[in-house]
DNA sequence: CGCTGATCGTTAGCATGCTAGTGAAATCCC
DNA sequence: GGGATTTCACTAGCATGCTAACGATCAGCG
């Protein structure tokens, strides 16, 4: 009996599956404000994160990376074209391929991007001990690891399984 | 090799938004893929385990208790209504109001879809000890207090502020 | 009684994710 | 060399969230 405890309860307000969604309804409402205020949104954060760490990635190349659909990073990509953060050029050895490149304005938001989402991180778990905190980090990525197993289709098509 | 481990790296992989994001996808999708066997989708639940709680509730009512946008509610609420999962009738006393009612199939979801719920949220923490499922049912309802103090627009709008 | 303002649902349009299907280009392999 | 396969990006269409603007209805108050 650790959680429910309420007499005709349907859903157990602490049910974690419930309060993940709050919890990343809260922290993307709150990174998107604060990285909008340097005219990024939080969904070009996949994007961005990955040619500030090498420039001239491939849409495929970054949704493999984040373990995302391609349409999504091509459909992201072409609004960050739009806005002024990218360009998008075909690659000339390969013309299947396309090369992301950033700006100038994509190079200059990599500094007060990353500052607001460490801030926004740690006032978010201001609150926390620093156990809890630590218990937290190695929470996630055990679940990470525990659903990316069966539910990744191929991820590394290693020859043994 | 959990993940990722290079040397100039600009994206700290362990980036807490960055764990959220990807727990709140692989989460998200297993459940999605769990409920839909019961003919509900994941963003149903909203609704859902609300009516099962107590039936004929209104959308700015569910709206409002998960902190949720009511167009959110109305649009979730018309396609189960597609879906034979709820119907929608004008409230007799007040036309302003809708209210929206399981239908036979919305009631016999409640059972097999908040076992999947329960059970995926085991299979998902399986891996985790005790103090850590502790810790992050501890941790996660401090960020949404946390998240939803000054974030929340109107919360309760005593007199004070 | 009737005007004003608050309340409630709806529509329109956007961002972020997805799957399925298309088409072009590169590669394999006979 | 040339047809079949694989590999890319892209398009179309959906689900889930949002904000802004609209319209209808109810409640208050003169």
């Amino acid at each position: 009996m650790q959680t429910v405890t309420l007499g005709g309860m349907t859903e157990d307000p602490t049910e974690l599956l419930t309060l993940f969604t709050r919890v990343h309804k809260l922290l993307g409402a709150a990174a998107d404000t604060a990285m909008s205020e340097h005219g990024v949104r939080v969904g070009q954060n996949l994007i961005l994160s990955r040619l500030w760490e090498r420039d001239g990635r491939t849409p495929g190349e970054i949704a493999a990376h984040w373990q995302v659909s391609t349409p999504t990073i091509v459909n992201t990509a072409r609004r960050m074209e739009a806005a002024g953060l990218i360009t998008r050029e075909p690659d000339p050895d390969d013309a299947r391929l396309v090369r992301l490149r950033l700006t100038d304005a994509g190079r200059a938001a990599r500094v007060p991007v990353q500052a607001a989402r460490r801030e926004l991180a740690e006032h978010a778990t201001a609150t926390l001990t620093a156990t809890e905190r630590r218990h937290l980090r190695t929470a996630l990525a055990k679940i990470i690891d525990r659903l990316s197993d069966e539910d990744g289709p191929d991820r590394r098509p290693t020859t043994t399984r």
